[in-house]
DNA sequence: GATTATTGCTAATTCGTTTTAGTTAGTTTT
DNA sequence: AAAACTAACTAAAACGAATTAGCAATAATC
């Protein structure tokens, strides 16, 4: 029932019209003209013909007879999200100058999405991953690595299980983000973040507490969980909450979070950071028309990308499993409204 | 020097454990077992081992003897564009569920790009293509279609060139988005594009013209062109004429536009849309934060993307060549500010 | 002038599937 | 009891490339 496209030349067709053995034709095509001695004369007929006929070799049969196929695949979160998205383009760019392929997908963080995808990786052949594992994931990225199937994680890690990934510091990141606050004389500090097992999560929310306990602020340790599914509601409530409590300042773990926070002190009439200071994460473009300072806590993406790509590809051309943790720093960026400039 | 990963298990080791020959292990994996009657007992002792073993099909082997690989591939000219993440995630949705995996890179605008990718992915033998087309890609284009490789244009077509594409009814969202300016009793409306010769903008600038020209306003027709490269400027270049010449209204032709005129404009303490009202075109997540209302010209992405890969996947599957144009109609919508909610 | 190298090529195998054309043994039909 | 069927299986070819082993012919060596 498939369409009927024109008949592929291959390498025997090559060889007939040339008047010489497919071996011959297969030694010039992969510049071992040297190696077996071809003659100059027939190799020039060989290139001649290979493009006269418009040759390309057949990917199937060559990655079949060599087992590789220089491909990777790439699994995120969200491709939607807009720091997924960089992410994704760096990973393409990285892997095109180390000669991969990468194939993409999103598991929409649901880890049943992840599971199919992954598998239909695998089915295609990728020699290795890059997986952003989502929350429930745990057992769908244990069998991989069990599988001895080269993998790296990316963005978070599972800390029982023994493989490569590429995070950022978020312990780091939440300790700094609340630093910086603490620095700048806010004593109530509140944390809104998501209720969730991920490491990032995990990380940011050990990183506020404990630059709060640090600087003698145990006391004033307070963290609101909103979420997911009901994000907006969530977040008034919990802001609300905050306010009432006399709250000054706010880290908000995620770039979802800061926005519906902002939004919220907008409908408010309180104003940042005057009234109260606002920290937020990976920042985007959706704050082009944001009109007071902020900062943000935001991830060298491009780095992270190259490490990923970098420790996969290594693995898969080196011989053994050594394996490489890499924690990313965070860098404070603010956010200057257009009335300054 | 690749890692030496375990040997896979083949059909013949499975037909070796199993005391039968390959042929009736493949008859079985496939499902055939009635057609080629296979009796019970040896299929569920080949069912047996095939899970013992946990195989799994080489692809490579599959996809050599049968010709396809259910892969296609996807180009779009700018991955960390919003609109084209959204679209790569419908399209990556519609097309696992037909059955196809779907490949991706991005061209970044670039036509050297453009072709790097297509060659690769023809190399990894994608059955067929959705291509966005990026500013001098015709020729490229033109090669893929005379060389009857399956192709769907995605956002923009090529005039001179028969194929299949999906795009947005660009005249009539340049006609609509300048009428709804004119209803309202604008009339001195200007358009702000880019000078490209993509169909896209091209459409875009049709429309406007058409309309003013229906609605006796020729004389009032005003384009700014503004240059990709130094944006900024040559926007608040455009930005300072238009309101010197008394422009009340302007229809900014892409989103990157419509950010930098608002952008420009909020500068100028200019309100929006009392002293100058703006017609955008695919709004995003810019403009959470932005205080004024406005209205953009929003396109139906998954729609689109639907019929993008239902074309591609029933070329794919049919025996011929019928071409099939969709030119999808736009939507306005508007954006509130977040103090009138 | 016999032996050994070197040059330039080819035949044949392998990768893992799918599928076509058989083969064998057992069962009906006449 | 011969002829015709059927059920249950197998052998072999094909997909397209890469590679190893080997075979002539010519050239170099002693």
């Amino acid at each position: 029932m498939t369409a009927k496209r024109a008949k592929r030349v291959s390498i025997k067709d090559i060889a007939r019209e040339a008047g010489v053995s497919p071996t011959l034709v297969s030694f010039v095509l992969n510049g071992k003209q040297k190696q077996y001695r071809v003659s100059d004369q027939i190799a020039d007929r060989i290139r001649e013909i290979v493009k006269q006929l418009d040759y390309k070799p057949n990917g199937f049969a060559k990655s079949l007879r060599e087992g590789t196929n220089n491909t990777i695949g790439v699994i995120v979160s969200d491709i939607a999200n807009p720091f997924f998205a960089n992410m994704v383009k760096n990973i393409e760019n990285v892997a095109e100058d180390r000669g991969y392929m990468a194939l993409f997908a999103s598991s929409d963080e649901k880890s049943e999405k992840l599971s199919d995808q992954l598998g239909r990786m695998l089915r295609k052949e990728v020699e290795g991953v890059i997986v952003v594992p989502c929350e429930g994931s745990d057992d769908i990225i244990r069998t991989l690595v069990d599988k001895r199937i080269p993998t790296v994680l990316l963005d978070r890690y599972i800390p029982d299980i023994r493989t490569n990934y590429v995070c950022l510091d978020n312990r780091k990141a939440g300790y700094d983000a609340t630093e910086s606050l603490i620095k700048k004389g806010h004593r109530h500090i509140s944390l809104l973040c998501y209720d969730l097992k991920l490491s990032n999560m995990k990380g940011r929310i050990e990183g506020y507490k404990e630059a709060m306990e640090i600087y003698g602020l145990k006391s004033e340790i307070k963290i609101q969980y909103v979420s997911m599914d009901s994000l907006e509601r969530s977040c008034t409530k919990a802001i609300d909450k905050l306010i009432s409590e006399g709250c000054d300042a706010v880290v908000c773990a995620t770039n979802s979070i800061t926005v519906m926070c902002l939004k919220h002190l907008q409908r408010l009439k309180l104003n940042v950071p005057e009234d109260i200071d606002v920290m937020g994460f990976d920042g985007g473009n959706e704050f082009d028309f944001y009109d007071s300072p902020l900062c943000f806590m935001t991830q060298p993406t491009e780095t992270m990308a190259k490490k990923a790509v970098d420790i996969l590809t290594h693995i898969l051309q080196s011989d053994e499993g050594f394996i490489t943790q890499i924690e990313a720093e965070g860098t404070i960026s603010e956010h200057r409204p257009l009335r300054d400039n």
